[in-house]
RNA sequence: GCGGGAGUAGCUCAGUUGGUUAGAGCGCCAGGUUGUGGCCCUGGAGGCCGUGGGUUCAAAUCCCAUUUCUCGCCCCA
């Protein structure tokens, strides 16, 4: 046992992982220049009071999951549990909505919560995140959800589902809320305890219970659908009716209750069955009064969020092979003090023609050379001692065809470039 | 915060009712080739059996505590 390791849920991606993290981040950059999103990198961690008083007081992440400190200074800071909050606190510092009627951002950050963990669940995970600024159209949830699905589609997620809900706006889901209370009524009783609580606090969550007991007691229970003002549904009908237009499959889920309290209008997750109980790879919504709240100009908005490390677990049990290239590289192995000279010049030279090439420094066999050459995949070997010294050559060889052939010195860049297309 | 499972070699794991120097496969190193990878053969290195205490003539094995990991609840990515 080491004496240290990883601080619990968090863990190191070593060597044999990144290749398939920088696959999927690049999947993602491309998808976001192809839709207009521009990246926006924030700091890691935040005023506390940008989360206390913008998640909402009762969310989990909230009352118990942030990770908070005290500077020297006394202020309080909190590594970012989410990415929204931090991107439209930028948006609103630098006033971006002046310069651009609508502001299409993306992230990778590392988001922070105070957990437990489990399968699927980190204290510091990675979330892939896209938020646009500055449009109520519904045809601008539509564009995100449908990014969001096309992407999942593009890296090979197959069996993912797409739920979709509206949760209303400030005008119209007072009236729910009363309807569920009044619902719930003398039914109470019969609710876990966690949903008492939530009938004082947040009656909304109840729909979302997994108590067999609350989803019995619930199950008649008056649904936000039913409730909507004109404008919020008809929003949603639209957002639907583009959605159908794209060919991107949904299910209306009238219990989805999304984590935090800006949320508006439009709420979707998507959630895949390879991952046992953390089922969600994404999820996100509207908040169109976040920015106000914020301190910005009244301006609608809309984004999501997709947890990098579920999909990496939702490929992995599904099998997928990502197409991860390793480039092909050239393994100078020089034999004796006169061929380490040598191959130290051979490598430095081939790097500065844009080659990539490698060596040993551990002074081993050249036999002991060549199998590093070919645990590192080495698309040639070069081999240089004293014979090919004497005679300014080099011994080039074709680790995949075996075939070797003495070259000069001066014309092995050549001999590289010319037969590796 | 609450519940279940598990800590033996770098990795994946055996280890029989407690009984001498704790094993396998893979990986690693070396040799079989005096200057040549993959396959094969041979050999080698590498373990305070998570940590602390207890029971016992004797503990990887039984008991207790602790810690870490893991799975689940809650909630989410």
């Amino acid at each position: 046992m080491a004496e240290y390791s990883a601080p619990r849920g968090t863990r190191d991606l070593l060597p044999s992982e990144t290749p398939k993290w920088q696959y999927l981040e690049s999947v993602f950059r491309d998808a976001c220049a192809l839709y207009g999103f521009e990246e926006i990198r924030t700091p890691t961690f935040e005023h506390t009071e940008l989360f206390t008083r913008n998640l909402g007081e009762t969310t989990d992440v909230v009352s118990k999951e942030m990770y908070t400190f005290k500077t020297k200074g006394d202020r309080e800071l909190t590594l970012r549990p989410e990415g929204t909050a931090p991107t439209v606190r930028a948006y609103v510092q630098h006033n971006l909505g002046a310069a651009m009627p609508v502001n299409k951002l993306y992230y990778i950050a590392r988001i922070f919560r105070y957990e437990r963990p489990q399968a699927g669940r980190y204290r510091e995970h990675t979330q892939l995140g896209v938020e646009a600024f500055g449009s109520e159209d519904p045809a601008l949830d539509a564009e995100v959800i449908s990014f969001a699905a096309r992407f999942f589609d593009k890296v090979g997620i197959t069996n993912y589902a797409l739920k979709l809900n509206t949760i209303g706006c400030p005008n119209c889901r007072p009236n729910h809320r009363k309807a569920l209370v009044e619902y719930v009524g003398d039914r109470l009783q019969d609710l876990c305890a966690t949903c008492q609580d939530r009938f004082e606090r947040n009656p909304l969550r109840m729909l979302d219970c997994k108590d067999e007991r609350c989803k019995t007691a619930l199950a008649g229970a008056p649904v936000m659908a039913d409730y909507v003002c004109a404008e919020c549904a008809a929003h949603f009908e639209r957002v639907q009716k583009y959605l159908t237009e794209m060919e991107i499959p949904y299910a209306l889920d009238h219990n989805l209750v999304r984590g935090f309290d800006y949320y508006t209008k439009t709420a979707f997750e998507f959630v895949s069955g390879e991952l046992g109980a953390q089922n969600a790879i994404g999820g996100g919504g509207r908040y169109d009064n976040l920015v106000q709240e914020i301190g910005g100009a009244p301006t609608p908005a809309i984004g999501f969020g997709i947890g990098l490390d579920r999909l990496l677990l939702t490929l992995d049990a599904l099998a997928v092979e990502l197409p991860v290239d390793n480039p092909d590289i050239v393994f100078v192995a020089g034999m004796g003090e006169s061929g380490h000279e040598a191959a130290i010049k051979i490598v430095s030279n081939l790097r500065d023609n844009g080659i990539a090439a490698d060596m040993d420094y551990t002074g081993r066999s050249l036999k002991a050379q060549m199998k590093i050459a070919n645990k590192l995949g080495a698309r040639w070997a070069v081999i240089i001692g004293d014979d090919e010294i004497a005679t300014s050559t080099v011994a080039l060889r074709d680790m995949r065809s075996s075939e070797q052939h003495t070259v000069a010195m001066a014309l092995l860049l050549d001999h590289i470039k010319q037969y590796s297309r």
